[in-house]
RNA sequence: GUGGGUGUAGCUCAAUUGGCAGAGCACUGGGUUGUGGCCCCAGCGGCCGCGGGUUCAAAUCCCGUCACUCACCCCA
């Protein structure tokens, strides 16, 4: 039997690569302009972060992990998503002492055990930015612009970002009070899964899509009719660093987050273009996290972005010619076939992306895969030229053709490239 | 964990009532001895997911199983 992959884990293969290598480097970029640092964790963590973070009683923690033991019996864990442990990382080498405020992104796999399907996958990438030790609603603007930016350079218009408050623990509470109440009154109505959501986590039940729940729903109270004066300044004046910024967005009293972690300011942007999924990030405040894994009391605001999703959006949308080759050198005989070796050789080595053919073949083949490869030119040197001194070059999307000398012809090249008389983007 | 759909060539998919396993694309070669994309011809390529059963005969019918996929749950 052949060996395949496991389950719900992926092959990106070369096809796919370019397009991920530019939407990373797109990320980078924009991360740098808005003072974001590199900082890469462990895959494996102890389990106990995750429990004690993302929060026991949660999905990811109950049933998705992949948890092993170690040789010493202690419970580890491939990490299910990045903020555990990038604030982990934070508090154990004292990256606050330095200065409080960390303006920190990383970028890597996460593994979660779920059932895939579209858009879902059992190990999946995520783009992440955390920023440390800033209360104010401008962090929350900040990092709310930063990734609109980032959406807005690689071409994706048709998103939504859609805002909530979850209000402090002390407002939320209160509200969650009112809704457990609001929901049992009509538990006979909603479905059997809301009625277990009902009490361990009636906020959920925002998310159900089974009609007569949803129905339910649209007459619930609102979070944002509950908050506290505190809370509702900090969302009043996050949504003025929006408008002010030209940001546009949804306020959507019922976004949820899945993780316990989160307050006040949540955030998701949502696409239907994603079959069930409708989130290709998401993010928000969780003020209460660094000291809760006993590092100071500092606040902070993170998001994650879905890299497969994010790419899946892109594929859609745009199509780009990446790595297309600058040039294919087609040789006639074996003293062509030598020269051409080492004309590819040297052009590689000067950082040009040459190809040839490696057995001896027909000039026809040998166009036609200059053809398939996407070679923007094409070199041809048979007997004749190697006696006359001068090769043809081709143009592959013109046709145009030129002698060019074969003496010092890699540096004749070269600088045809350079000069952009080639076709470039 | 639960439900639906699909498993046939590298890819996308056909195969009538159970009767020789096919096409398009891709690949290789030729038509054109030195010029790619279009056209024509030929070639290469199959455990019909796997195991069992019914039958003279199974890709096709039955049972089981595995995989993939979509959806639920939940999330990026």
């Amino acid at each position: 039997m052949e060996i395949s992959a496991i389950k719900g884990f992926k092959d990106i293969l070369p096809r796919e690569t370019a397009l991920w290598q530019w939407v990373e480097a797109e990320a980078r970029g924009v991360f740098n302009a808005f003072g974001f640092k590199e900082i890469r964790t462990p895959l494996l963590e102890k389990t106990e972060l995750f429990s004690r973070s993302i929060g026991q009683d949660t999905d990811i923690v109950s049933k998705e992990m992949y948890t092993l033991t170690d040789s010493k019996g202690e419970g580890i864990t491939l990490r299910p998503e990045a903020t555990s442990s990038v604030v982990r990382a934070y508090i154990q080498n004292r990256l606050y002492q330095d200065n409080p405020v960390q303006k920190l992104y990383s970028i890597g796999p996460m593994f979660r055990h779920e059932r895939p399907q579209k858009g879902r996958f059992r190990q999946f990438h995520q783009i992440n930015a955390e920023l440390f030790g800033d209360p104010g609603p401008a962090s929350d603007a900040d990092i709310i612009i930063m990734i609109m930016h980032l959406f807005n350079v690689l071409g994706l218009n048709d998103v939504v970002l859609n805002i909530n408050s979850l209000g402090c623990p002390v407002c939320r509470t209160v509200f969650r009070d009112k809704l457990r109440a609001f929901l049992s009154e009509r538990s006979g109505r909603l479905c059997e899964d809301c009625r277990r959501r009902a009490e361990y986590n009636p906020l959920r039940v925002f998310d159900c899509k089974v009609e007569s729940c949803k129905e339910i729903v649209s007459d619930a109270p609102s979070i944002l009719d509950f908050i506290c004066d505190d809370c509702a300044r900090h969302f009043s004046l996050l949504r003025e660093y929006l408008d002010n910024s030209g940001i546009r967005y949804v306020i959507n009293h019922r976004l949820v987050r899945g993780l316990d972690y989160y307050s006040r300011t949540t955030f998701e942007i949502q696409t239907d273009r994603l079959g069930a999924q409708n989130a290709v990030a998401g993010g928000g405040r969780y003020d209460g996290l660094i000291k809760q894994l006993e590092g100071p009391d500092y606040p902070a605001i993170g998001f994650g972005i879905g890299f497969e999703r994010l790419v899946a959006l892109i594929e859609d949308s745009i199509k780009k010619d990446y790595n297309r080759p600058e040039i294919f050198m087609a040789g006639l005989g074996a003293d062509a076939e030598k020269k051409v070796f080492g004309w590819v050789t040297e052009l590689r080595r000067s950082g040009i992306s040459a190809e040839m053919e490696y057995g001896s073949k027909g000039l026809k083949a040998q166009m036609k895969k200059a053809d398939r490869i996407g070679a923007k030119r094409a070199l041809i040197v048979g007997e004749d030229e190697l006696v006359s001194g001068k090769g043809i070059l081709r143009d592959m999307d013109t046709k145009d053709q030129k002698e060019i000398g074969l003496d010092n012809l890699v540096q004749g090249i070269i600088n045809i490239i350079k000069n952009g008389t080639g076709h470039r983007e």
